[in-house]
DNA sequence: AACTATTTATAACC
DNA sequence: TGGTTATAAATAGTT
């Protein structure tokens, strides 16, 4: 799909690996958003980079998913659902060798989920714990009758906040001024999926 | 992609929805597959149809994969503080090559996607466009004195916000209650990726 | 991060 | 359900 064919084969160079694995994981999260919306599938897509950062995907959420496969294939002597064949189908495929070890590769992990827990994240957070409770509006339901350009508005703020967190997480990261906290908050999801 | 553009939402015929969707699972896993044979990352796909038949890509297996991401997410819920480092752990991959992987099933997908332009939307999207300036204390740089727990109380808001949106929206999306815009703002990727 | 020439994926048909 | 074709999308190479 590019200037040129390539072939289908493990890629050796570190930034030309990079740069594919980044375009191609955004592809292949597009087409499963597209899927689900399409179908309303429920889809789970858990990726480690060659960086081996996470970048999950899921709807309604990773967990929900992984859960329902766990449970599913606990029973799987069983079952046989509704359609008619079943049969999940193993996909696979090969490659070499690739190495592992973070390079610096984008920077964290994304991950889709539907959020829930998570909120105990701040919770316990405390440290710094200025009894300061951070007032959130957004704590709030939202309001029944808000329209799209306010759910508009939502999502433009949301995403120069999370620019900002985003680039002092990398400059953190550049200067490899993380710990173990900082990692698990990495690793963890945020991301808004419906 | 096809002979006419279609709109990216929920298809009620269920001819062509399971016809649609059975023709953009495998184009997703042959996706995945690419994408692992390219960059050797390991990936799991789990869906369920609209069906409820279960598809699975995995490589090297989709247990492989799950029980990474279940190792990693556990470490990281537990609030992080404690455990030791997560991050990116050190994988094996498979060596071995093979591709392959392709039957006949059907799915669903979900989606997980980067944001950056989408900024324009809160800009334009106007409406209601009260000159009112949301004030945003998040458009200030984040200070670079910022420490881990700041940084996890603002993912704990965000996550939080994040959730109202998403339920918003789902509603919406329930009854049927949208429009292009809607759609335009769904399919537009709303996430956070670091 | 953007752009553009091409290759792919796929909607409508059959 | 599977194949063909016209067209929309994804993306390799490049800047």
């Amino acid at each position: 799909m590019g200037k040129k064919k390539i072939d289908i084969k493990k890629i050796n160079n570190k930034n030309y690996l990079k740069a594919t694995f980044s375009k191609r994981r955004k592809g292949l999260f597009r087409k499963a958003t597209d899927l689900c919306c399409l179908s309303g599938a429920q889809i789970a897509i858990i990726t480690f980079s060659p960086g081996n950062k996470p970048f999950i995907f899921g709807h309604p959420s990773a967990e929900t998913v992984v859960d329902r496969f766990l449970g599913e294939q606990a029973s799987c002597t069983t079952d046989g659902d509704d359609d008619e064949g079943i049969g999940p189908v193993e996909g696979e495929d090969g490659h070499e060798d690739l190495e592992a070890s973070h390079d610096e590769e984008d920077i964290g992990s994304v991950d889709a989920e539907d959020c829930h827990e998570d909120s105990e994240a701040h919770q316990e957070d405390e440290a710094g714990g200025d009894g300061e409770k951070v007032s959130v509006w957004w704590d709030e339901p939202i309001d029944e009758n808000l329209g799209l350009h306010e759910l508009k508005k939502y999502k433009g703020l949301l995403e120069c906040l999370k620019e900002n967190v985003a680039s002092k997480l990398y400059e953190m990261n550049k200067r490899e001024f993380y710990t173990k906290d900082y990692l698990a908050m990495l690793n963890s999801e945020i991301g808004f999926y419906f």
